[in-house]
RNA sequence: GUCCCCAUCGUCUAGCCCGGUCUAGGACAAGAGCUUUUCAAGCUCUCGACACCGGUUCAAAUCCGGUUGGGGACACCA
C-alpha cells in the first residue's frame, strides 16, 4: 500500500510551490490507490502559527487535495526524544552543550561512507558522507530538528514514497543515514523540479503574491489552477493541455515527471482559467460570484434578481480570464450611475451626437418586441436612414451606455440594460438646446 | 568555497529510455490579418528551439565525455 505525505510547515500560507508538491503527492496516492497523509511540521515554536495551519488546510481543501490522515509534529516530541536517546545509548550520537549554555543538544555522528539514492524521477544520485557535517537531532531546547523528526515520522507513519521539492535533495543523504542508524526501511524518493519566477530564482513565500488563497480571491478556479500546476512538470501527451483531474489520475505516473525547473507563467494560467470559466456551469459561477458582488456593493443581500445575474454571467463568461473581473466589467448593468472612462469619452463622445442618439432612443422606445434581433434591426435601419457607417454610432453608444470601449456585443448590452435605462443613459448625451 | 541537480521556440512542453519516421510537433505569449460591433471574445496565418565543443555511429535532439549557463543545498529554520 502506497503511503505518501505532504508536510508543510505553518510558517506561511500555502503557496504555488507547496500546492504543486501536495498535488503530486495526492495524485500519486489516487493513481496507486494509496493514502495521502498530511503532516504539519510545527516544531519551530517561534515561527509556527495556528492561522497558517488553518489557511493551509483551507487551501488544500479548496484545491481538492483531501487527506486521509493528519499529524502534528508538535504533538510527537516525546517520540523523537525516545529515538534520539536510543541513538545516544548505541553510541551513534553524542551530546553537546549549547553555545548559550542553556541545554544539551543531541548530535548524530556521521560515519564516512558513500550514499546512493535511487530517485524515481532522477535516477541514481551519489553522495560522499565526508562532505556532510554531524547532524543535530535534538536542539538544546529539547525539540527535534527537521531532518530527524522527518525521518522518525516518515518511518513510523510507514511512508513508502517521499515526494518533495528538488530543494530537499541535499537533505536526502542526511536522512538516509538516519534511517540506517535507526534501523528503519528507507522509502523511495522522488524529487520534483522547482517552480521558478519569471525574473529567475525560485518561487517562494517571500517572492510576492503566490499564496493559493490570493489566486482564489482573484477569481481563479481551483480546477484551472490544478490543471496548470500539473502541466508545469508533467504532460498527458498527445498535445493535450486541458485535462480533467480524474483523467489525470488514470494517466499519471511519478516516473513521467520532468526533471527541469519550470517558470510560472501567469498569462498561461489566465488562458487556462478562461478555458475553464467558458465551460463551467453558469449557475455555479454565479454562486461563486454572489459574495464578491455583495462585497463590491454591486448587489444587496436579498435584493437582487438571480435570473438577471445569470444572464449577465453567461454574457461575460467567454471573455473572463478571472471570474472576479466580472464585477468590474459588468458593473454598468448593476449600478444606477456609471462612470465614463475618460479616454473612451475623448475618443468616441467628443462630437455632438444628440440628433443620432435622440433618433435611436425614439426608435428603441417604439419597439414592440424588445429583443436582441429587433434592437439590431432598428439600429441598422437608423444608420441606413442617416446614411452613415455603423461604427460611427456603435462605439459612441457603447461608451454612453457602459462607460467602456470594450465588452459584449452592443445589442446584447442594450437588451439586458432594458429600454428605460438605455433611454436614460442616451439622454445624458443629448443636448436639450439643440432640439 | 564545497556538494548536488538541470539544459528542446521568450514561456510550458512532445520527442530522448528503445539513435534513422524530426527540413523537431502542440500550447501560451508576441506579430499580422479577418470578423466592418469594440476586445480583454472568435477564426486564420507568421515569427520562433535541439546551449556549446568533442566522441561513438553509416546515422545523434536522442548514447558518452567535457565546457558554459541556470538552479538548489550547505542552520540547535523547515
Amino acid at each position: 500500500m502506497v503511503r505518501v505525505r505532504f508536510a508543510p510547515s505553518p510558517t506561511g500560507k500555502l503557496h504555488i510551490g507547496g500546492a504543486r508538491t501536495a498535488l503530486f503527492n495526492w495524485l500519486y496516492a489516487q493513481a496507486t490507490g494509496g493514502k495521502f497523509i498530511l503532516r504539519i511540521e510545527d516544531t519551530d515554536k517561534l515561527r509556527s502559527r495556528q492561522e497558517f495551519v488553518d489557511e493551509i488546510l483551507e487551501s488544500l481543501c479548496w484545491l481538492g487535495f483531501l487527506h486521509d490522515e493528519i499529524y502534528y509534529q508538535s504533538q510527537r516530541t516525546d517520540i523523537y526524544l525516545e529515538y534520539a536517546q536510543r541513538l545516544l545509548r548505541q553510541g551513534k550520537a553524542y551530546t553537546e552543550k549549547s553555545p548559550a549554555g542553556s541545554g544539551e543538544a543531541i548530535i548524530y555522528k556521521v560515519v564516512p561512507q558513500k550514499i546512493k539514492i535511487d530517485d524515481l524521477i532522477r535516477g541514481t544520485i551519489e553522495f560522499d558522507a565526508t562532505t556532510i557535517k554531524d547532524q543535530v537531532l535534538v536542539k538544546s531546547d529539547g525539540t527535534a530538528t527537521y531532518n530527524f523528526a522527518c525521518v522518525v515520522d516518515d518511518a513510523l507513519l510507514s511512508i513508502t514514497h517521499v515526494i518533495r521539492g528538488d530543494d530537499h535533495i541535499s537533505n536526502t543523504p542526511k536522512q538516509v543515514l538516519l534511517y540506517q542508524a535507526l534501523g528503519f526501511k528507507v522509502p523511495a524518493f522522488a524529487h520534483l523540479p522547482l517552480i521558478l519566477r519569471k525574473e529567475g530564482g525560485r518561487l517562494s513565500k517571500r517572492t510576492g503574491a503566490t499564496a493559493i488563497s490570493d489566486y482564489r480571491r482573484a477569481g481563479y478556479l481551483a480546477s484551472a489552477l490544478v490543471n496548470y500546476l500539473l502541466l508545469l512538470s508533467w504532460s498527458p501527451g498527445a498535445d493535450r493541455e486541458i485535462i480533467d483531474i480524474k483523467e489525470a489520475i488514470k494517466l499519471f505516473d511519478i516516473r513521467d515527471v520532468n526533471k527541469t525547473a519550470a517558470t510560472f507563467d501567469l498569462k498561461k494560467l489566465d488562458w487556462m482559467n478562461n478555458q475553464y470559466i467558458k465551460t463551467s456551469d453558469s449557475h455555479w459561477l454565479l454562486e461563486q460570484l454572489i459574495p464578491v458582488l455583495k462585497e463590491k456593493g454591486l448587489i444587496r443581500e436579498g435584493d437582487f434578481d438571480a435570473n438577471y445575474l445569470l444572464s449577465l454571467v453567461k454574457l461575460f463568461q467567454p471573455r473572463l480570464a478571472r471570474l472576479n473581473d466580472f464585477a468590474e466589467w459588468a458593473d454598468f448593468f448593476l449600478l444606477p450611475e456609471i462612470t465614463i472612462d475618460e479616454a473612451a469619452q475623448d475618443k468616441f463622445l467628443k462630437n455632438d451626437l444628440s440628433r443620432e442618439f435622440q433618433l435611436f432612443s425614439e426608435k428603441i422606445d417604439g419597439l414592440k418586441d424588445f429583443n436582441v434581433e429587433s434592437i439590431e434591426r432598428c439600429f441598422r435601419e437608423l444608420i441606413k436612414e442617416l446614411n452613415i457607417e455603423s461604427r460611427v454610432l456603435i462605439h459612441p453608444i457603447r461608451v454612453a451606455l457602459t462607460g467602456k470601449t470594450v465588452g459584449p456585443g452592443l445589442f446584447e448590452i442594450i437588451y439586458y440594460l432594458g429600454k428605460e435605462r438605455t433611454k436614460e443613459r442616451l439622454a445624458n448625451f443629448i443636448r436639450q438646446e439643440r432640439r
